[in-house]
DNA sequence: TTGATACACTTAAGCGCTAACGTAAAAAAC
DNA sequence: GTTTTTTACGTTAGCGCTTAAGTGTATCAA
């Protein structure tokens, strides 16, 4: 089959073990040896076997990530750049998507974990309430993404959600709406945080916020646009409907805005809207959309540059990265 | 660390072979062993050792996949389909991105095989003229996924690339455009097939086609929309500008309209518009986009299916699935 | 001269698993 | 009742690599 170890020392005459050295950059190889090594090594076109290498020495030099939803265009571009900071450093990236579905990502987790990842990323759909078991099992050491969970000592990579939450409210706030309204979801962490930046902006704006003004749904990923555009029917039905909502995604404002346009309501005029993500098509839509910018590359990169020193060194004390949003307005917000 | 085999053999008093193989549900394992050993394998919640069991059986049980782009909707809908099958056969997924880039996309191929994959999985941005020679001399059979090299007699899912093109084309037609101008690609399968699609369209229908309203491009995963833009800027700069564009893909689509509308025109009054993709926002574009629709699902599912028989049987005839395109017609084709 | 100290390698062992073959007892065949 | 077959296991060897523990040789201090 392929070129082995073996091959390689025959050829030079000297034992695997140098080889392997040499190849890993030991210091107790001679120069010249190295050299030959290394020289031979192209030639052959030799690849370590990556199974027998991860066998023998515990390491897999493979990070394993599991998100709830591959098409999402957060975890797409955040799955992207990762996987750019881990190849520039010889890692691996397996990818599971869990669909949004609990069980599918605890056992989407036993397999990576199976396959011996040295880090293991997970952007867990699992209520945000307590720290499921398998996690805090992990062989691994865990990074979560996105999405945390109460009182975890975890690793963790994301977005200031409450600083989202603020920043788009500040901004209807400043345009002028009084009468906001928020369409978000509840149980995971980014959910409950946007909802408490939207509630701080408010208050501490003096705006009241009547309890019908605040609408929760689940499954934001997938189908996010049916649920904003019913979550919007609910908020237009109101005595007063609001003059402004922030949505807890972009799928979820496109799909409200929809609902706001059948109503023969004008954007922004009538009611503006605050989306979160900064989808690429933003620009496109029928009415520009504002959004939070979460700065996915930004987050893929710094989960990659933690996920490496996670695999070199595990048993760390566990850190928070959180990046700042970027508010980017558009149409939706302001009369242009 | 983890549970072994050796544990659940010693607990058992049987030896490891035994375990191993009531485990993989060989026959040659009394039913009243096997069921104790199932027992015990659920309360210890042991797991196999992939490095180990792939080391020794030469099969990782895990195919790879590279893509040009993850972000790209068309990628990442397939990606998710694809995982899905493998994953209800026990199958892991290891993703790598290319970005485009056909150094990075010989690098990423060497790291997968150096994994020990049962398949690979290549939506190649090489140039089809011809086979590179690194997948030629692959150790795990290969599935060329979207883009297929000439005369490759390898194993091929995809669209059927010549009927969007047709497609999209004659839909132009019966909407009664006479000046159809096509943005494309070149060097891919897809562009040159989707090309020859809307030639064989046109002269069926009698029409001539100016060499100027065929403009190609290159990127147009990426920033398509840009490249969309400025291949549209071209056309209008025609002394008789066209009256309909069959656009490579949606998001050079929605560059395109840009250009048109920024050129005062109305879509579709005086220019139509087709893409391809039907991406998830073409409903909620400023102008919804008329698109032909790869079913970028079925087309994982098939690659699924097509990969599980591959890693079980590599030495098979090289067999290439096509699936047939469906046009969605929106308002940028249709007065609305 | 002796011993310590590097240096540049080799030998031995084993990671956790499976393929291939071996074997003993029970069942079937003649 | 002996041979053959079948059933249900066990033994051996090894996948390709790494870690840990040597081994021999040159170098240097005492």
């Amino acid at each position: 089959m392929a070129v082995r170890l073996k091959d390689i020392a025959r050829e030079l005459g000297v034992s695997t073990v140098t080889v392997s050295k040499a190849l890993r950059g030991r210091a107790d190889i001679g120069q010249e040896t190295r050299e030959r090594v290394l020289k031979l090594v192209a030639e052959m076109d030799y690849r370590p076997n990556m199974l027998a290498r991860g066998l023998a020495s515990g390491r897999s030099y493979a990070v394993g990530l599991v998100v709830p939803d591959l098409v999402h265009p957060f975890f797409g571009e955040f799955a992207r750049s990762l996987a750019g900071g881990l190849r520039a450093e010889g890692m691996a990236l397996i990818l599971a998507s869990s669909e949004d579905d609990p069980a599918i990502e605890q056992q989407e987790i036993r397999t990576l974990l199976a396959r011996g990842i040295d880090v293991l990323l997970v952007a867990s759909c699992r209520p945000a309430a307590d720290f499921p078991s398998d996690l805090a099992d992990s062989t691994a050491p865990v990074l979560l993404i996105d999405r945390q969970f109460a009182g975890g000592r975890a690793d963790f990579v994301g977005s200031d959600d409450i600083a989202i939450g603020e920043v788009a409210t500040r901004h209807l706030i400043g345009i002028g709406r009084k009468r906001i309204a928020h369409i978000g979801g509840h149980g995971m962490s980014p959910s409950l945080d946007r909802l408490k930046g939207f509630k701080r902006a408010l208050s501490a704006a003096g705006i009241t916020l009547p309890k019908a003004y605040v609408v929760t749904r689940e499954r934001f990923e997938e189908s996010g646009d049916s649920t904003g555009y019913h979550a919007m029917q609910e908020l237009l039905a109101q005595k007063k409907r609001p003059d402004a909502v922030f949505c807890y995604n972009d799928l979820s404002a496109i799909g409200a805005m929809e609902a706001a346009l059948q109503a023969g309501l004008r954007i922004p005029e009538d009611i503006a809207f605050v989306g979160c993500g900064n989808l690429r098509y933003a620009d496109y839509l029928r009415i520009p959309l504002t959004s939070v910018d979460q700065a996915s590359e930004r987050l893929g990169e710094a989960a990659a540059a933690r996920a490496l020193e996670l695999a070199d060194e595990p048993d760390q004390p566990a850190r928070t990265i959180r990046l700042e949003p970027r508010l980017i307005v558009r149409r939706s917000s302001v009369v242009g």
